[in-house]
DNA sequence: CTGCCTCACGTACACTTGTCCTTGAGCTTG
DNA sequence: CAAGCTCAAGGACAAGTGTACGTGAGGCAG
């Protein structure tokens, strides 16, 4: 299971900029920070530096300069994160959430679609 | 908006037994914990009093016992919980999460059939 | 009436989290 | 070379969180 501490929100803001960048020095990741998200330099070090000891993260030195890339797939952190939530505010079950997401958050006709599509190609598989 | 603190996990834990229960007392969400969550009372009291001051639930003295019940209804907290990782995780897009529940997670038969009858109902709904 | 049980209520305490400050080394440009 | 910039690294600090203990009052069994 490899049990690393789970993300707090701070750090999984962090964290979904490294997986765009791929890989990134702390102050790439300043700047990749939405124009209207002011934080300190160094506090987005602390959560790189965080999510090092968290183990989400491997790092090196470059010249002088330190090097972040993801080592933990978003897949994992979301199938953790949304696992977590569900267990927490659903008693374990999926379809709540799945009827909250349609019902009750506006969804488009063209994610409609998608999501017949996905269903489709689900019940293909699975004959 | 009136905007309450969020609620942590413990809290939420706590929220989810008093809308099934209604209204309870201390104990009787104690006892309405599942069996191996071993919580000690205190802890229980210690989260219904935050969600008091947080202004979760109403709260009243009955003799000598006190007695909570949900002020904010779940499907609020539902909104505004899910709502925030949806933010966090996938950069405000909805669709990636139902993907993520449809493919990730395993779906059965059953929920596969509700999840169709939930679109062609919305599908109908706005023609 | 004396213990014991059960509450409410306040307090505690270590850990996490969001946020930044400080220090000291290397780099750059007048 | 000296002044200023840029980093890494470590601390710091208040608020929030998970978890529980202690105290004191009200009830009930002997």
């Amino acid at each position: 299971m490899t049990d690393r501490p789970a993300l707090s929100k701070g750090e999984t803001e962090v964290a979904r900029l490294l997986w765009d960048l791929g890989q990134a020095t702390v102050r790439q990741v300043h700047e990749a920070l939405p124009p209207e998200r002011t934080i300190d330099f160094t506090t987005v070090q602390t959560y790189l530096r965080r999510l090092d000891t968290k183990g989400y993260v491997d790092t090196w030195l470059e010249g002088r300069t330190r090097v972040y890339a993801p080592k933990v797939q978003p897949s994992t952190v979301i199938r953790e994160t949304v696992g977590e939530l569900i267990e927490r505010l659903f008693g374990g079950q999926t379809l709540p959430l799945m009827r909250h997401l349609i019902e009750d958050r506006g969804i488009t006709d063209d994610d409609m679609a998608e999501l017949r599509r996905l269903l489709d190609r689900l019940e293909g598989d699975q004959p």
